[in-house]
RNA sequence: AGCGGGAUGGGAUAGCCAGGAGAUUCCGCCGGGCUCAUAACCCGGAGACCGGACGUUCAAAUCGUCCUCCCGCUACCA
């Protein structure tokens, strides 16, 4: 690895994936931007120079389909989330050095300049591809334009991505059976030019850049499949006129085409750091230090030598990211860096997810704690930091619950750092008046150095738990320390003694405000305060850990209160009362046998009911399906199918074989006999290779069969 | 199906990459101490044959092979 420990001479940025200007921010969403802040605070606290930034994402179909939705312009929609995300961040005490929007000129202009380079280099080629068309709009769907049949699995999709199936990424002109979400009328396929980034110009560099990227291990290996097989080249156009307009020249014909919406969105990285660099100064930051300088010249890398680029050591870029979008900032985002000229990111840190409870956040089912609901807790914004910082390794997913959190809150900041701190403090102000004129003991010195180092190995290991962890440890030791010299008998027998150990505890008490600031920003700060110390402990070095604290500092308040059960408990009904209500509908009516003992657990519920769809089908279309009764004789789980069970089904004039999505939901076993609804003239495809004649008709993500209420024999016809 | 990750005392987790006396921390349990401190803190104890089976080695939680179960990714869910 030709990277330098930190701090280095390089300046750094550190970024967090964009937050979609679409939708609220949970406590999900929050280890992302939680964790970026920590680690940007520790490089801070190292003494290097660090640039924290992010904006949000306003373009790409999800706006324009939500804007619509409630009929006012993108823009404005947009930016009122955006607003809203400028309220949230500084709530959790994330203090970007810059965020801002992926509108704004800046980002336009690089996006711009990025793609012209492209193309100027030849890495752009222009092909046809089936789009899906509104005849009656006469117009283009692209993205979640159009919902269909997914090609793979079968199951409903949106135009990009089968949501609710396989969450395969679908590209255009992919999906089957499409349909517009504009007028709700069948879309046909229309040939149609797009912009391709040619990809496999770069798979060599991307084979010696999955090797050096530092970070988390998940971003190493996950997109290994891809660069190691054959790269598909990227469609970065889309058919729409939310977004950025495509800078060169358009297709012949064509009037408007705007970015792929996931080619503007990363280099508002860079167009964040270009407008702190605006704001304060090249001298207080320099942008084009910190993503130019060093860069190889623009194009592709030399085949010869792929591993040019590794040499150049320069650039500190890390991106904090969730697991999901480990892809882009793997292989799409480095290859435009490194076809236009840019430093590719030293780092990517993936962080897994966060579960409620044992389970899956679901913005859909109001299954979520949203951060909103933290904020009116009114609980301090550190303790969820810590419990989210420490709470399991990065890449580990980690589990948030509120008695989870009073649990460790109470344990481990109450009990071990609060209180010790304020023990310690109490006592010197009581007795000393503040620091009692004694030196630090040798043994105290070396500890607070350990944990120095602790927090240095965090910070090169990429491990923010470790930047919560170690603060919490040396705590630990300060209570076994004063605990053992019991200072309070030794203040009238020995009051030598009794001054070192408390101006011990004084030492480690500063310490512990320097190392916990990235995590604990806000406690850090009342602590600092309570030290007497002036100035910020958020512009002091790590050094400070060994230097002497105020001889005088008044009496010094508890850091931390007990997070009491009562609070906990009416928390968790506020939540609880909310999922169920959300759930409510779904299991209401269970008329199956009895005896089933299926879990309940079945991931996904239907939630808050979706509107009726406006656009009304004529008779004449919906009689175009032929529903029939149909009779289970057999159903089996598909081998190494998360959810496909193979099913054959009696509808009277013959028996067809059906894959479905159940295997989760229902007892399989208790399936053969029943009675269900079959779509009986669906196109066949193939799911797992195995084939599905026609789809059985079932309500919710829990997948409740329909059934016939008295004796309709199979094949019968639906009405 | 492919790729990636995981399985460790009652619960939750660390250790594995660089193999070495039966293993970390938090919660819970049992006993003791202390009283400066937020019923907090400190000390001691019980409790796990480290998912299963082979193998490598003087030595395996740690390395290899196979198996079982869980989870993620497979081209916009943080």
């Amino acid at each position: 690895m030709s990277h330098d420990d930190f701090p280095t001479d390089n300046p750094a940025v550190v970024t967090c994936g964009l937050p979609y200007a679409n939708g609220s921010l949970h406590l999900g969403h929050l280890r992302t931007y939680v964790s970026g802040d920590t680690y940007a605070r520790a490089l801070d606290t190292l003494g290097q120079q660090t640039a924290f930034v992010c904006g949000s994402d306003m373009h790409g179909t999800p706006v324009a389909v939500d804007a619509k939705k409630r009929d006012i312009d993108p823009e404005k929609f947009a930016l009122k989330q955006h607003k809203k995300y400028l309220e949230w961040f500084p709530a959790f005490d994330i203090d970007f050095d810059y965020y801002g929007h992926t509108r704004e000129e800046t980002n336009a202009e690089l996006t711009s300049e990025i793609v012209l380079e492209l193309e100027e280099r030849g890495h752009i080629f222009e092909d046809e591809i089936e789009v899906a068309w509104d005849p009656e709009a006469s117009q283009p769907l692209p993205d979640r334009y159009v919902e269909g049949t997914c090609p793979y699995c079968g199951a409903k999709a949106r135009g990009d991505e089968c949501d609710e199936g396989c969450q395969r990424h679908l590209e255009p002109g992919e999906i089957k059976k499409p349909v517009s979400t504009i007028t709700g009328n069948p879309a046909e396929y229309r040939s149609r030019t797009h912009k391709f980034f040619r990809l496999s110009d770069f798979q060599k560099y991307l084979q010696g850049f999955i090797d050096r990227v530092e970070g988390t291990s998940n971003a190493r290996n996950q997109p290994r499949e891809w660069i190691m097989g054959e790269l598909e080249d990227w469609c970065i156009t889309r058919d729409m006129d939310w977004g950025i307009d495509y800078p060169d020249e358009l297709p012949a014909g064509r009037d408007t085409l705007v970015l792929y919406v996931w080619v503007d969105a990363p280099v508002e990285y860079i167009s964040a750091t270009k407008q702190y660099s605006d704001r304060v100064g090249s001298e207080e930051f320099d942008w084009k230090a910190a993503w130019k300088d060093g860069a190889p010249e623009a194009g592709a890398p030399d085949e010869a030598d792929p591993d040019a680029w590794a040499q150049t050591d320069s650039g500190e870029i890390i991106h904090v990211i969730g697991q999901d979008i480990i892809q882009h900032h793997t292989v799409f985002w480095p290859s435009m860096l490194r076809a236009a000229g840019y430093n590719e990111p030293r780092a990517v840190m993936a962080c897994g997810f966060v579960n409620l409870d044992g389970d899956a956040f679901s913005t859909s089912r109001n299954r979520a704690v949203w951060a909103d609901d933290y904020v009116e807790s009114g609980l301090h914004p550190d303790l969820y930091r810590y419990h989210i910082v420490t709470g399991s390794e990065f890449v580990a997913d980690v589990d948030f619950s509120w008695d989870g959190l009073a649990e460790r809150v109470n344990s481990e900041l109450v009990g071990t750092l609060g209180n010790f701190c304020y023990r310690s403090l109490l006592f010197a102000e009581r007795n000393y008046g503040g620091t009692p004129d004694a030196g630090v003991s040798e043994a105290v010195a070396e500890r607070i150095e350990t944990a120095a180092e602790e927090f240095r190995a965090a910070i090169d290991d990429y491990r923010v738990r470790g930047l919560g962890e170690a603060p919490v440890a040396l705590a630990r030791f300060g209570n076994e320390y004063i605990q053992r010299h019991e200072p309070w008998k030794l203040t009238d027998d020995d009051p030598e003694a009794a001054a070192q150990v408390i101006r011990d505890c004084v030492q480690l008490s500063k310490a512990l405000a320097v190392l916990m600031e990235p995590v604990l920003p806000g406690k850090a700060a009342e602590l600092w305060a309570q030290l007497g110390e002036s100035g910020s402990v958020h512009d002091v070095g790590l050094e400070a850990v060994h230097a002497a604290p105020p001889a005088e500092f008044g009496e010094p308040a508890e850091l931390f209160d007990q997070l009491e059960d009562e609070t906990v408990e009416r928390l968790d009904e506020q939540l609880q009362a909310r999922i169920e209500a959300a759930d409510d509908g779904d299991d209401a009516d269970d008329g199956e046998a009895a005896g089933t003992e299926t879990d309940e657990s079945g991931a996904d519920d239907a939630g808050d009911m979706e509107p009726v769809t406006d656009e009304r089908v004529p008779f004449e279309e919906f009689k175009q399906l032929d529903l029939r009764v149909g009779e289970v004789l057999a159903a089996e789980p598909i081998d190494g199918a998360d959810e496909l069970a193979r099913l054959e089904v009696d509808i009277g004039v013959e028996t067809r074989q059906i894959v479905a999505g159940i295997k989760q939901l229902h007892d399989l076993g208790e399936l053969p006999g029943t009675r269900i609804v079959v779509v009986a003239n669906l196109e066949k495809s193939e799911l797992f290779g195995v084939e599905s004649d026609g789809m059985l008709l079932a309500a919710g993500e829990d997948a409740d069969l329909l059934t016939t209420q008295a004796d309709a024999e199979p094949g019968t016809r639906v009405r």
